[in-house]
DNA sequence: GATCATTTTTGACATAGGGCAAAGATACTC
DNA sequence: GAGTATCTTTGCCCTATGTCAAAAATGATC
């Protein structure tokens, strides 16, 4: 159960394996069915979720309702709003499983708990928000200055294991283009 | 010269005077002239700036050589690299005055002793981080889901401060469209 | 204050990508 | 396995924005 979780610790910060056992002790398990949400828009993120199993979606509604999406994640990814679950505001997001999932989910008791009984994961978890900082920098700067074929190109090499898994649609909505244009990309890239 | 940096930090978190005190000895007062670099691409950052006056300019130029503005920064603000200055790897932008700066800096061995002495600027620059994640996260939004016109009215309204001391080509390259267009832009709203 | 450099504006034309509607293809559901 | 819902593809036409080049405006320098 806790392997998985274990060796991302481990592959973070030399943690030992006492510190782990205590980590592990404050996780719970929880399974979240296919389709369905773990956070709404408007509601206050009660969770850092690490995914055993499972692929879920990030995204947001702008005004005139579509929807872009923030980010995918599966296996041995972090999932939650990170700004609504430490400040407790409402979240801007929906968080919702595009496939049956198992996590382990840690919530602002027990992360405190581990913070303060383990203080070196408050380094861990300070090094996910930092990396998640550079890669949403470099992903604005692709955003502003790639055409939509490069950013399809781009996407699959970062992502290789996600077209696999998920509807299109989805990912044109995370490139921020259209579908259509998505599926003519495509044509365009098969045609070559 | 210390007074607007303690003021800062006391918004942040309810410091004491001392506390403030051994904060302010740690800083490094900096002048630097106007059109000149704090940071070169592939440099690593070795400072976090206060910036007392003055005017920055945060860039990153991408594979076809254009410039994209990842932030202004003017008083009050604070400005770094912050995944190069943390993790000590080159970064990816220039950091570049637009005016003549005064700076009050924290080096890596100056933030590291305050943090030790005083365990809650952790906090504060927690805080800063978590941030500068959550509005970058609702820029990129923006950026793939608003129209030029729109993005040009909402930078005005979030920054009011900043037209007026910078060049507008810089503006199009932060809100990531040419500068001839968002003459256009300007002209459109400018005949209503 | 004349000169030179940098910005901004304007206009003509080109193009990437959007929106819509219909047709095909896949995938669930009972 | 038929039927329904969802997703993807295709084609047509439209619009926002880019590109280029020139002119106009503004600003910096001696």
């Amino acid at each position: 159960m806790f392997e998985k979780i274990n060796a991302y610790a481990k592959r973070c910060l030399p943690f030992t394996d006492e510190e782990l056992a205590h980590f592990d002790s404050l996780l719970q398990y929880k399974k979240q069915p296919k389709k369905t949400f773990l956070l709404l828009e408007g509601e206050v993120c009660q969770f850092e979720a690490f995914i055993l199993k499972g692929c879920i979606r990030t995204y947001h509604i702008d005004q005139s309702g579509a929807e872009v999406t923030l980010q995918f994640a599966i296996e041995d990814w972090w999932v939650s709003d990170i700004t609504s679950f430490t400040e407790q505001k409402p979240s801007l997001v929906y968080i919702e499983t595009l496939e049956d999932c198992e996590l382990l989910i840690l919530t602002p008791e027990t992360k405190e708990k581990l913070l303060t009984a383990v203080p070196g994961f408050e380094r861990m978890f300070r090094l996910m928000v930092q990396r998640n900082l550079a890669q949403l920098q470099e992903r604005l700067f692709r955003t502003i200055s790639t055409t939509a074929v490069e950013k399809y190109l781009d996407f699959l090499n970062r992502y290789p294991a996600i077209p696999q898994r998920v509807a299109q649609h989805y990912i044109a909505s995370y490139l921020g283009f259209s579908p259509e244009f998505l599926s003519k990309v495509r044509k365009k890239l098969s045609a070559q």
